[in-house]
DNA sequence: CCAAATTATGATAACCATTATCATAATGCA
DNA sequence: TGCATTATGATAATGGTTATCATAATTTGG
């Protein structure tokens, strides 16, 4: 929390306890929440936070790198507290969304980039399946 | 074109003279359009083509197996007359998307398998960076 | 080829996640 | 502490997509 508490005051930004509270939640889960699921977690501790807090929030946040943005084809965007590029997995029978904790991909990049005139910056990679639960229950 | 035919048929959908011109619109470019785009380009020779009947065109096509929808994070959605995964490329410049030609990513599914326990079924990978033209118009 | 049954189209309203607006409140610097 | 600046909260607006429904086109069985 200290990371972002200098963080924001390195970029001239306000530290507030809405934005010191939406980070809180996301950096405490791993089921990359979407803006009304973070509003929802709010609602016990901070009754009083608006949803429109919780977008501009997420929004400064984007913008200042802490976190990242995920779109996974779902009606929402969902948001991760580790801004570094990895991939997810995605189930379709429950629709959680985790990370891949792999090293396949770590030059993904370079191999790409290998084989293309693009210069390749940045990457996305998602996977869609079954979770180890689900493959199971079925 | 024939092969749409038939595929209409065996899925007892009706052939029609809007579903034939979208899927030819969106077969002959290379562009990934939106459903307004493609909206726009039937204006010239399907004047009275509706932009409901291309959304809903799109969602038969899609559904029936024959184009993929595209999330590169944009406000809409892209199409592909190509259903086969693969991966693509975004130039964050000129907003250009397009089909990423490599062979780099074709067992990648495999390889991320063989490191989780998910029952990994499909993958979206999209690259973004700065396209041929872009990387030296800088 | 015809007529009934079914499905598609076109026009428009509704939806809903996200963004914009703006008055008020909180933050941070001098 | 006081002031300038930025953030918050409430709500309206936005815009891509979907739903609705009367009419039109397609298909199929005779």
């Amino acid at each position: 929390m200290e990371h972002l508490t200098s963080l924001l005051k390195s970029k001239s930004l306000k530290v507030t306890p809405q934005r010191l509270a939406i980070f809180d939640v996301l950096y405490n889960t791993t089921e990359h929440p979407s803006a009304e699921s973070i509003y929802r977690a709010l609602q016990a501790t901070h009754p009083t936070m608006s949803l429109a807090t919780v977008y501009k929030t997420l929004d400064t946040l984007k913008k200042s790198g802490l976190i990242q943005e995920l779109n996974v084809g779902e009606d929402s965007f969902r948001y991760d507290a580790n801004a570094m590029s990895h991939p997810h997995m995605v189930c379709t029978e429950c629709n959680a969304v985790s990370d891949l904790h792999t090293d396949v991909l770590d030059n993904v990049i370079e191999l790409a980039q290998s084989q293309t005139d693009f210069q390749i910056e940045s990457e996305k990679i998602f996977f869609y399946g079954k979770c180890s639960k689900c493959k199971t229950t079925h």
